[in-house]
DNA sequence: GCTTGACCCTATAGCGACTATAGGGTGTAT
DNA sequence: ATACACCCTATAGTCGCTATAGGGTCAAGC
């Protein structure tokens, strides 16, 4: 491969991103399809490289696949506002906070259940008598 | 159908569980196969309606099917030990002490990224540049 | 020149926990 | 008789990958 251009595999190295993780990108619409050599390889330019980064970062920060699609284009398109990006970066914070007051009541629950446990067989114990509703009723 | 007997339609609207998530549940060994009606309609017994409630609530609480599965089996022999029980509730709660962890970290680094983002188009879009590894470099 | 081994290719199936759809049968009320 | 709610099975889709099968390519060493 030549010197400007970067295989599949150098991609993945630089990135941390899986061979099959990236055709999966290509697949689906994230990274452009690049040239390929005339043993059919996939050939990348350095700017392939620069959008797999962009996209890894936008998913650790969790962003959907959609929501980086979006970003992607937005950020394509320089002289565009950016008053889109900020709808969909703030939507995101916004369902990870939703999700981290989720998690903390349930945490909540959960220790109250787990402390509530103080016997020996499961005939009297307490998580299981949480999950179950009354099992002799009904 | 008898009085005794409940329809699939029924466990639904009793534990607000979706009717092919009921049979989901019955194909994936969660729920018993029920007996059936002449015409072949599911016909539950009130034991199915408790044990369904379990699956719902623990389900509710975050348990993996596979959790809930191995609670189940707990549950049903009453005279075991409960140490395996709490092995498996302690163990969830700290995947959610986890999560909980990971999303609050992630919280900070959208907060910053959102609160850098005063322009107007995208090119100096402080939240596009934070995705965007050095554009022009590389 | 031939083999070994690392790398690459496509296509397809699997994960978890459902949800949706297609294409039908049943049961009851009017 | 027919409309309608309800039920049935089987299969495919969701998300974001990951793994597998079954091959082809390429550089190095013998």
């Amino acid at each position: 491969m030549s010197s400007t251009h970067l295989s599949i595999g150098d991609l993945s190295r630089a990135t941390g991103t899986k061979v099959e993780t990236i055709r999966f990108y290509e697949k689906n619409g994230l990274l452009p399809q690049p040239g390929r050599t005339e043993g059919n390889y996939r050939a990348y330019e350095p700017a392939h490289l620069n959008r797999l980064s962009f996209i890894r970062r936008a998913r650790d920060l969790g962003f959907s696949l959609d929501q980086v699609r979006a970003l992607l284009t937005l950020s394509d398109d320089r002289s565009q506002s950016c008053a889109a990006v900020d709808v969909i970066a703030r939507a995101h914070r916004d369902e990870v906070e939703r999700k981290i007051k989720d998690l903390q009541s349930l945490k909540v629950v959960l220790d109250q259940v787990i402390e509530s446990c103080h016997c020996n067989i499961v005939a009297d114990c307490a998580i299981i008598e949480s999950l179950a509703p009354t099992p002799e009723a009904s």
